[in-house]
Order: C-alpha cells, then structure tokens, then sequence
DNA sequence: TTTAAACCTGCAATCGATTGCTTGAATTAT
DNA sequence: ATAATTCAAGCAATCGATTGCAGGTTTAAA
C-alpha cells in the first residue's frame, strides 16, 4: 500500500501550461474550450492515468449520485433479487449503491439510515425491519432533504414513495383458487400485524372467505408463523384439531409453506388431496419440492427496476414538490400442484 | 425534494460565536477543546440536527471509509451470502460497503472497477466475470493504491491478497466419497477453464480418479456445462453413451446437478441406484429435491467475514508493505441421498 | 515572583473539482 | 476600417471539514 499520489486536474494543468479550470471544462466536455486543446487535455489525462475524485466533485455540486438501500436481509431471495433490479438501473445512470442490512433489528435499521443521511445519499431506498412501530428517523430522512421510497414494507403514515405489491389482491387470487379446487376450511399462518405486508395479506384472506360466503374460524388463524420452524409448529397443531384443515395459506413466506409440507408428510396427510398449500414469495425451491408449492410470485427484480425509475423520474422534475404516491405492482399466482385437489398439473 | 440547506459546522460556530476548527476539534472529540465548550457544541450540534459531511471530510483526509464490491450476480445465493458476511464486519468498522454486479461481463466489471477507483474507495473486493483474460483494470487499482482483495474465482498472477476456498482438495473429497460408495464410471460437467475455481475442480476430479487407479475416460468429460440447461444437455449425451456414466459430478454449480436429476428422471435412469450426482455449492434447494443432492459447502457466509477481516488486518499495520498471501477456507461435503448407493441417508 | 508548561482557541491553508466573472484575442458584420 | 460579437482561457471563490502553527491565557513549578 504506498500512498502513490494520484494525478489531479492541476497535475494535468501544470504539465500542458494551462489552468485546472480548462482541465475541468475539457473533461466535462464543455464546449468553452478549443477542440484541439480539449484533445489533447483528454490525450494528457489518459497517459497520466487520471481518475476523477467524485468526492471532490460531489463536494462541489452539492450531490452524490449515490442511493442508498436498507433491507432487512441482502441474502433473502426476494431482497436479493430487488436489489439487482435496482442496481441495473442506477448502474446505467452512473449512480452508486450503498447497501445495508438492518438484520430486521429496529436500532441497526435506525444506525443504517443516519450513516446513509450523513453520506449525503441522494435518496434513501427501504424495506423496514420487521421490528418496530416508531418511524422518526424515517422522518429526519425527508427532513434532511433525502427522497425517501419505500417498497414491500412500507409505513402507511409516512408521507413518501412507495413501491409495494397488491398483497391483499393477490392473496385474494390465491385464496379463490383454494375455493374454486373444493378447499373449504382454510387456515392462515399469518406474521407479524405491525408489517403492512402482513396485514393486506391477512385482509385478502378474509375477503376472500366473506366473497365466497365462507365462515371464519378463529382456530384457523394461527399468529406469528414466520419462519420454517414456526410454520411447522403451527402446522403441528393446525392437523391436530378434531376438525383440521383442508388447505393452509403460510402467508409469511414459502420457507413457512414448507414447513407445513414437511408437518402434513410427517403426519401422513396427503398433499394435495387432503390438504392444499399456498405459499407466498416464489421462492426458487417451491417448483422443487414434491409436490412443487402453489405461490405468488412478486416479481423482484421488476420491483428494483421500478423503484430506480421512479427515483430518476422524481427527480427529473425538481421544479415540482413530490406527490407521495404508491406504485403497486401486481403479483402473479403461481398455480402449482400443491393444490390441485381437482386436475393434475 | 426542497433543497433545504444542510447544518454545517461554520452554522454552529457562528451560533455559538466561535471558530469552526473548535467545532471540528470538539466533533472529533480532540482533546484540545475545552470540555464545557465541547458539551455545548455537541448539545448545539444535535439541537441543529448537524450531520457530518462525510465528503468534505473524506476529501480532506485522504480516506473514504468505503468499500467497493464487485460480483457477477448480486442475487446468486453464494454471492449474496458473502456480501452479506462482509456487510455484518464492515458495518461493526464503520465503513460503507457500494455493491457493483457485473452480470458476468468483462466490460462492465472494468467499468465497475474504474467506478470504484473514481470514488476513492480504501479497498476493492472482487469475484471476477466468467468472461475475459486480461486484468489490466485490475492492475491499475492497485497502481492506485487500493488494495484489492480477490476470493472465489482469483486471478492467480495478480499480486493480491486472496481467499479462496480449496476447491481441489473439496473435489478430490467428493469424488473420493463417490468411488468408496462403488461409482465406477464418473463424469465430469466442467466450467470454463479460464477460471481458477473450475480449474481446480477438473484437477481434484483427476486427481481423485488417479489415486484410486480409476481411467480418465475422455467422452465423460463435457466441456462448458454451466446452467441448469447446459448440465441437462450434457446428461442427455452421457446418458445416451454406449456405455454411459454411473455418477456425474455437476462440478460447475448445484443448478446443473438440478438439470442433471431432472433430465436422469426423464430417461429413467434411478438417482442414486443407477446413477449418482454430485453438486457444488449447497444452494438450499439441494435438499429439497428428491432425491436430495449431495454437494459442497463453502461458508459462504463466513467467507465474506474473513475477507472483510482480512481488509482490517492488513489496513491496520500500514508501515510494513502488504504481502500477498491466500488465505483458504475449506468446504464441506455434505453427503445426502443422492450418491448414497450403498446405504440409505 | 518569575519561568515554564499546559491548555484553548483562532487563523489560514488544504483536499480536488467546479463555475461565474473577466479579460484578451479572434472573428464577423457594418 | 471600426464596431460588435464570439470564443478561449484565466482568476478566484466555493463546497465543508480538517489540521499545523501561532497567539493568548491559565496553571504549575522553581
């Protein structure tokens, strides 16, 4: 590591006879600089090795052509995928991506967001922790002048762009396709009621039932079925009851739905003629497992992109004030044979 | 998006009547500023809602306090595990990590680098692109003085610090596991030789097929069988051999050991009975296929740690010149039902 | 009481790039 | 040939934080 020093647009000046300020223009191709100066002002930099110091730059414009992205897990399949997305596109507006992970814990989320104010990040890119129910340092965010977008789970009373999937439509999608294959007691596995996510996905679940005239059974409603662990623990109670079952919606997550899997072989119910399950996500081993689960897919990397887009489209207009408005993509059903309780698939 | 104007130090200092230096210094916690100013600028500072400018400061120092990670595929499991690890460490160290995927693509891993290199990053993480053979972007980073630090796919030439996983050794355990269970005739699905990982993967399965007296058959060798798709086509042709394999090592990745399964289904060859395969990467459907498939953990997770450690270890002695080294991390096999032709898993 | 040391605080330069303003030269129009 | 315009390039300030040096004050030591 020698602190080798790196050549500047001065370095460039001194060495032709001009000033720093025709360095600049020429690598900011303006055009108040003679054609063959600015020639061989780029011929110069290239020979001296030159690289821009953005930190410099930035300094000066006041920007930092950089986002930054707090999830609660980048090695989670959907975060991953969203992320991608996202990075395809600030990639091709030369914008740089900061990523963090909040680990779903409210106060590292809280550490995270301040690094990333105090990096001067144009726009502020979120998915919350599932901990949490007190949002001040998403304000201080829009305080400091930031654009804020949330995605996937968002917080309703903040005032930002949002980019969510229709979860209560899609759960309604799904729940319907139970019906219409002859399931008629459906259980929920349902998450944590302060995620927005969760919530619509409770909401679709019970319109769902009430549109088909179906009752609801408070015992088919089982709270905080996160994980594989707890789905299947629910799972293990659910089949357990005089009446179980015919169908399960794990709407937290397909690693939940296999966890039900593995409770209804063990149990010896067969899937899916005896019970259904729906999953939520797409996750890559749902097509795996035998039978493969029916899910919703939510189209990731789709998601990133828009969210990017719609960055760029906001701040296009700088002009205007923002209007805190909600993109919602639609997610698709992934019919599957977990619940062909009627034809193969 | 109002451009509301940012607190800076010289507003504090004009607030409290004294010089900006003292603020910085009072910041900064030195130890040359007065402790009672030193609480009422803190007290000042927080009133104001200051945040520092880590611009200014970082171009000032000479530091930036970030580092640059360079993928091929963001949402890959491996990958995003690793960023993950290396997440959990930097973000304990105060540093930034910016992500950067070059989707495989030589031109925009340069492009990525050179990004990098622009934003004065401390160090550079990289995994290169399947694609190129020239590693001049890399040179240059370090003509900068940026350390860079390769893992995974490394570019054995470079003087860099390294880690990688032993990939032979791991290949010549699996394959050796494969013969003891009675496989006789083993395939290989190779990756691009250009790649040190893939490299030493062929040299472990020769290897192991040397030590235990077995022929090196050159029709059981298929070049190039990187996706799911590639991996299933070159079973359809060993499958449809004279005398066709009775194991295939997916060598390249678990995603061709997949196409592997499903196309030997198809041809109703029986996994592990008939014909065993063997992964690479322990992605987590492997053990949700049926047959599960035996493959090849790589603490993916740790991995990113004892890179970002690494970073640490080495920034922290900065008088003595950094010595290349390689630091290997051993995988894993994990033996399930997939090669198991003697006893069931 | 005098001298030395310790302690604060301010001044001003610096990091590298950008940009409004100005000047001088070259070009065009009248 | 002279005035008007265009063009190129330089000057100097600026972005915000940091830091070596210097000046002034206070405290401790002689």
């Amino acid at each position: 590591m020698k602190p080798k020093k790196r050549t500047t647009i001065y370095d460039i000046a001194a060495k032709l006879n001009i000033t720093a300020s025709s360095v600049s223009r020429a690598l900011n191709n303006s055009n108040h600089v003679n054609e063959d100066t600015k020639k061989l002002i780029l011929k110069t930099a290239a020979e001296l090795n030159y690289k821009r110091n953005i930190l410099a730059s930035n300094l000066r414009k006041g920007e930092s052509k950089t986002i930054g992205v707090v999830v609660p897990r980048i090695n989670q399949n959907f975060f991953s995928n969203v992320i991608s997305g996202i990075e395809e596109t600030t990639y091709s507006k030369d914008f740089n991506l900061i990523i963090c992970q909040s680990n779903e814990s409210h106060d590292k989320e809280i550490k995270c967001v301040n690094a990333l104010i105090n990096q001067h990040v144009d726009c502020i890119i979120i998915s919350v922790a599932a901990e949490g129910t007190d949002y001040k340092h998403l304000q201080n965010v829009l305080d400091h002048g930031i654009q804020l977008i949330q995605f996937d789970r968002v917080v309703d009373e903040l005032q930002t762009l949002k980019v969510i999937n229709d979860n209560e439509q899609a759960t309604l999608d799904g729940i319907s396709h139970l019906i219409e294959q002859g399931y008629k007691r459906i259980a929920l596995l349902e998450g944590p009621q302060n995620l927005n996510i969760f919530r619509q996905r409770k909401a679709g679940y019970l319109k769902a039932l009430r549109k088909h005239k179906l009752p609801i059974i408070e015992e088919l409603i089982v709270e905080n079925a996160w994980t594989k662990e707890l789905g299947a623990e629910g799972t293990r109670k659910l089949l357990s009851l005089p009446e179980p079952p015919d169908a399960i919606f794990a709407s937290t997550s397909d690693f939940s739905a296999l966890g039900v899997l593995e409770v209804a072989t063990s149990m010896n119910f067969k899937v899916p003629s005896e019970l259904g399950i729906l999953g939520y996500a797409n996750e890559p081993f749902t097509e795996l497992t035998s039978p493969s689960i029916t899910t919703i897919d939510q189209f990731s990397n789709h998601m990133g992109k828009t969210i990017a887009n719609l960055y760029f489209e906001e701040s296009g207009n700088k002009d205007t004030a923002m209007v805190p408005r909600t993109i919602s993509v639609q997610p698709k059903l992934i019919i599957r044979a977990s619940t062909s309780k009627n034809q193969n698939i």
